[in-house]
DNA sequence: CGGCTGGTTGATTCAAGAATCAGCCAACCA
DNA sequence: TGGTTGGCTGATTCTTGAATCAACCAGCCG
């Protein structure tokens, strides 16, 4: 018994085929959605038969809890190295983003089933999901807390709650990506907006409160000049046209 | 013709069942999330006929479009109000997110159904939902360009940024308490939360930044200092118990 | 009173698609 | 070479639940 089905157990020893199902599953969840897709979209993607998708996945729920497990182990492993990492605060707040922006880079399709299907979703809510959305939120409080301790907080700010707003302020900047508000095709903008989540939360918007002056806008030692694509003539330089994309039409025959 | 099917076309001229049927719905979106329930379950709920549903909507798609509009019309309206109202941005962010938590005191169930279900989900995105939501940023939008040409932003500030960064720290922050992470029976809770939302994206959450010292925090004249639960004993004053909701058991018979 | 109208009912129909299963085939071993 | 194993196949089965529809009933009008 070696290797039953449904259980990859040991990490390494995981089917090349299996990994082949996980892909596609997330690229046709990206595309159509969990709902919208059927299990034989999933298996045509990956170019294997129906049949075997239940051969590694128990079923559809297990195929997107796995999705799931994948995308979000890998992100909350680094946001925690941050979050318990030594260092100021202001620096693990920045490399938080890095990490989330990051993971959009590297896996967009991946980081929009994530923040698309997963993260709210009630519907079928059967594993962790919510929980582990839950606990990110909770271990960067105790981040705030060590922050607050160490006066680097104002003292009225509550941890938890300003926990949830730096994750919902990453979330809701990553969401103006994956929907198509702003374009994500531009790496410049990614790294913007990383760099303006991080400041606003930390200073604020208002032009009274620190500007970024009192500390180098950028941990990677480049621009301190906003780049020459900041055109003012519109006030808003991530907006860009785009085509919506068709949803699948009724059945009606 | 003047009554025709699945269209109460004037507001006022719509039946007493349609509106029980829609509440209903809500409830049990709420509940069950829009893909777990059935449409049987939407007619038990209102304790009514289940092909009465149909005489009234025209699909279970509908059904929910109608919950969203009618939910969703009511912020927008009065979220648009004060984004085009005369005064300070600082009195402008306070009264969004009052707007936002607002609604979620008066119809908690409604609030959860537009966030959890609505405001993302890409499946069977026919109608607006994403638009309406990418509406609502874009308005704001336009009111941070506004104060950026007033001089009340920051430079650095991207206005489109801005708005994603405001609507998704109110998100974030009702969601804390639509998911049980914070205790929402409280109101007093409710209105800090509320607070720091506005405080923490207008000063940022540093300790040097500008505290609300600059602004009076409450604009409705109450409390200036904290209420007794302000327990510091543990740092996270909004953490509470609750059971994990129970979900609905895999078919097998 | 008897027939018409329109809201109401819920069993029935029907399609979608999840999950199963009987077996195929390639590799490997005796 | 014949047999065994196990990844793999995809037509078939079965369940779920959306949508339909024929009939019902209450009020109203002639």
């Amino acid at each position: 018994m070696g290797q039953q089905k449904t259980a990859p157990e040991n990490g390494t020893r995981e089917s090349e085929r299996r990994r082949t199902i996980l892909r596609a599953a997330i690229d046709v969840f990206a595309r159509k959605g969990y709902h919208g897709c059927r299990i034989a979209d999933v298996a045509k993607e990956a170019g294997v038969a129906y049949g075997l998708v239940y051969h590694y996945f128990k079923n559809k729920d297990e195929l997107l809890e796995t999705v799931f497990e994948t995308g979000w182990s890998g992100f909350i492993a680094r946001a925690r190295a941050v979050a318990e990492s030594e260092g100021p605060l202001v620096e693990k707040v920045r490399r938080i983003a890095d990490v989330a922006f990051e993971a959009y880079r590297v896996d967009p399709r991946a980081v929009k089933v994530l923040i698309l299907e997963i993260a709210r979703s009630p519907a079928g809510a059967r594993i962790n999901r919510q929980t582990a959305f839950v606990d990110v939120i909770r271990l960067s409080a105790q981040m705030f807390t060590h922050a607050k301790e160490a006066g680097e907080l104002r003292p009225d700010v509550d941890p938890l709650l300003a926990s949830a707003l730096l994750f919902g302020s990453i979330e809701m900047g990553l969401t103006a990506f994956v929907v198509g508000l702003a374009d994500a095709r531009d790496a410049v903008m990614l790294e913007r907006a990383k760099a303006q989540i991080a400041d606003s939360f930390l200073h604020g918007v208002l032009l009274g409160g620190a500007s970024s002056k009192a500390e180098p806008a950028k941990h990677e030692g480049a621009k301190h000049e906003p780049p020459a694509a900041e055109a003012p003539g519109d006030a808003a330089p991530l907006k860009r046209e785009k085509a919506a994309p068709k949803a699948r039409a009724p059945k009606r025959g």
